[in-house]
DNA sequence: AGTGAAACTTTGGCACT
DNA sequence: AGTGCCAAAGTTTCACT
């Protein structure tokens, strides 16, 4: 198997907060139709169909469909429009997968972990998790020395590490 | 802490392989220059800057901007542009974490795995990694019996399937 | 929800450095 | 090569029916 590793580029990863006004979303509970979920589901792949494709795909009129996404935007149902960027064309040619144990794992200990976390470019995701560990975090780096950096600066220093385990993806599936 | 859990949607998944014409991708090696990283930077976030205020940020016109975002992705540098849609507003409450050990793990194996996991629609994204397990599953589903079956579907009929391990998610960071 | 016109953004050609 | 300017084509957004 070659050594491709990661396919694609991370989500967005929230920019900065200001993209997404705090009071501008809503509980986004079901208020979203039969129609809006087949919109959603080709829009969802590929924002750059126009609406007009969209509303003959789904028995629609373009501007009921640009309605019905403007809709979905202002109630959180959407979050957020973003393009995923090829690593390996930024220079990110490796991907792991990292489970952190705490030490303490007290509310205000948890959240200063992910506030921590969140600051950190190379950590594309983060999840809270029950189980073996407190948390696994999705890591994008250029190699296997700027994983180890990655580790020196905002792990081994943390007191409230107590260990982490790493897994190397060696290829990842888009996953349709 | 609320049982608030997943806060993004999957990436788009690759949905058919239509979208991705074979040919159509290049190597992507280093053909993006300094402009072109300032451009998917803000871009990469946010799909719908009009090119004429990304040029505004970075000191070139629209024109230049439109010219490098096509000739990015039609060289692979932008793989797709998609919409992060919130998991709670199409009813998918639940993220799980799912390490996978395969009891043969030939590469004929692998790619059957990897193939089935991904007509698997509750399966986002799939890693083969190193180490403590083979593969990854990042696994998104309606509630924790939705994820039963996901298994008794998906994993438990598998013969290659020795063992898997769960996390279940209870609070995701965007991880800026 | 659908139809129109206005505003916008993207895409093309052409001259320039 | 790549960029900038300007006009055409397309798309989104806004009235109104």
């Amino acid at each position: 198997m070659p050594a491709a590793n990661a396919r694609f580029c991370p989500p967005p990863a929230m920019p900065h907060r200001a993209a997404a006004p705090a009071g501008a979303r809503k509980a986004a509970t079901h208020l979203v139709d039969a129609f809006d979920r087949r919109i959603l589901e080709l829009y969802r792949q590929n924002t750059r169909l126009a609406a007009d494709a969209i509303g003959e795909a789904v028995g629609l009129s373009a501007t009921a469909v640009q309605r019905r996404l403007k809709r979905m935007r202002e109630h959180g149902v959407i979050r957020a429009e973003v393009a995923l960027v090829s690593p390996a064309a930024l220079g990110l040619d490796t991907t792991c997968i990292v489970g952190v144990d705490l030490e303490r794992e007290g509310p205000e200990a948890l959240d200063r972990f992910r506030a921590r976390m969140a600051r950190c470019r190379q950590v594309t995701q983060c999840y809270y998790v029950t189980g073996a560990s407190d948390f696994v975090l999705i890591v994008q780096v250029e190699n296997m020395n700027a994983f180890v950096d990655f580790t020196r600066e905002w792990l081994t220093p943390d007191e409230n590490v107590l260990a982490f385990t790493t897994q190397v993806v060696m290829d990842r599936a888009p996953a349709g």
